[in-house]
DNA sequence: CCTATATTCTAGTATTCTATAGAATATCTG
DNA sequence: CAGATATTCTATAGAATACTAGAATATAGG
């Protein structure tokens, strides 16, 4: 009679479910899958109060979502388990295939005026093989140093916005961000090509580069 | 200043952690994976009243992780999507591989007495193509007939407890059922092995068999 | 049209979840 | 140890959700 144990386990898997189940949750795992952060980074880059963040933080450590270790008066969460990326990924297909709303939103967001495919990871990783490119990573610079694509030049896209001419403009730039549902690259590839250059979006942000086993580079 | 709108991609990110946030619908979404079912058989194999699997699914249908079609005065439902079982087993392997108290409801659960590793699909397939071994479906005979193991016998666990007879014994015996979460396997394999049956069991079920694109039966 | 069956809808209550404010804790610095 | 900063804990009000029971709807069959 494994009834009630049944019932357990599924409310195991509800559990993290659960965790799953708030917006500024997922917003805030999406900002882990870039890499260690504070308390306080996160509650700014998710636009909610450090409070707020906080509990948000201890729901997901409760459900062993998150970690966190102390460094001084700080302390810097990060993802427990690469499969917590895949899990926010699997939520965000999902809405995608199935949502029309979300599909309408994704087409305002990210459908390029010019019929710009954006790059998918391998292409990049060959054509970064042969050096024809100049790799562009748009994100904070933070998130740049806990680990970047090898090569990439990081300006993040408020430094951008006042100084284009930082760009090296020899080759095709690609840019980059946190992932498929971020709108960094886009809103640089868009300032980029008003000024003239050549530049195209990776239709995928580091984590997914990551989880696909290639290659990356930590540090500044 | 995209703000507003990121806020709302989330807000739908969650709809999906929402409607996975509850045991229930959970483990009626883990019975769905098995085939298209109704309302009925959906509450009774969950252990839920009618009324309010009727309300789960509500929810579910609400957050398109499931599409539902008339058939007389019965209503089956179907998932809307593959990706739906993908992130059902998302949670679970995250449960499974972050939470100990998962871990240990697992060792208790499927540890093999005799310490017999369950086969991995690619070897059954192999096994199955030489004609090795005689394959077991244990599930209800309704999931069996929404797909099967090619060549498999359906015989439900019920079934079995009562007509042991019925298992032909040439060959080696694998059994499977719902998936590597579903103890209706462990069970039966349990049960043939008292009676001197050689078997072993699979270590997934028939929609993570489908999932892998292995070749399914459909039928009686 | 009437009845039986399967399912859904509505409403009410109990429970859980979310965000916030104020107090408390931990660490570093001097 | 006092003061400053970062974070967490506690309590709470309001919002959302779950479960149940009774009414309503849809279909099939006589």
């Amino acid at each position: 009679m494994p009834n009630p144990t049944k019932q357990l386990l599924f409310e195991h898997f509800a559990r993290i479910g659960k965790a799953a189940a708030s917006p500024a949750r997922l917003e805030i795992l999406d900002l882990l899958a870039q890499g260690e952060k504070t308390v306080e980074t996160l509650a700014r880059q998710a636009g909610v109060s450090v409070k707020n963040a906080s509990a948000h933080l201890r729901t997901l450590r409760a459900a062993s979502l998150v970690e966190s270790r102390r460094e001084g008066t700080f302390v810097r969460y990060r993802l427990a388990d690469p499969a917590v990326h895949d899990l926010l990924r699997c939520l965000q297909d999902i809405a995608v295939r199935q949502l029309a709303e979300v599909r309408e939103l994704m087409r305002d967001l990210f459908s390029d005026p010019e019929g710009l495919e954006p790059l998918c990871p391998e292409e990049l990783a060959e054509r970064l093989e042969r050096g024809e490119v100049t790799v562009l990573d748009v994100r904070p610079e933070d998130e740049f140093r806990s680990g970047h694509i090898p090569g990439a030049l990081s300006i993040p896209l408020g430094h951008l916005r006042k100084d284009l001419e930082s760009v090296p403009t020899g080759l095709e730039v690609v840019a980059y961000c946190r992932g498929p549902y971020c709108v960094l690259s886009v809103e640089a590839a868009e300032l980029l090509r008003r000024h003239g250059v050549r530049v195209r979006r990776l239709e995928v942000g580091l984590p997914d580069w990551q989880r696909m086993g290639l290659p990356v580079e930590v540090g500044a």
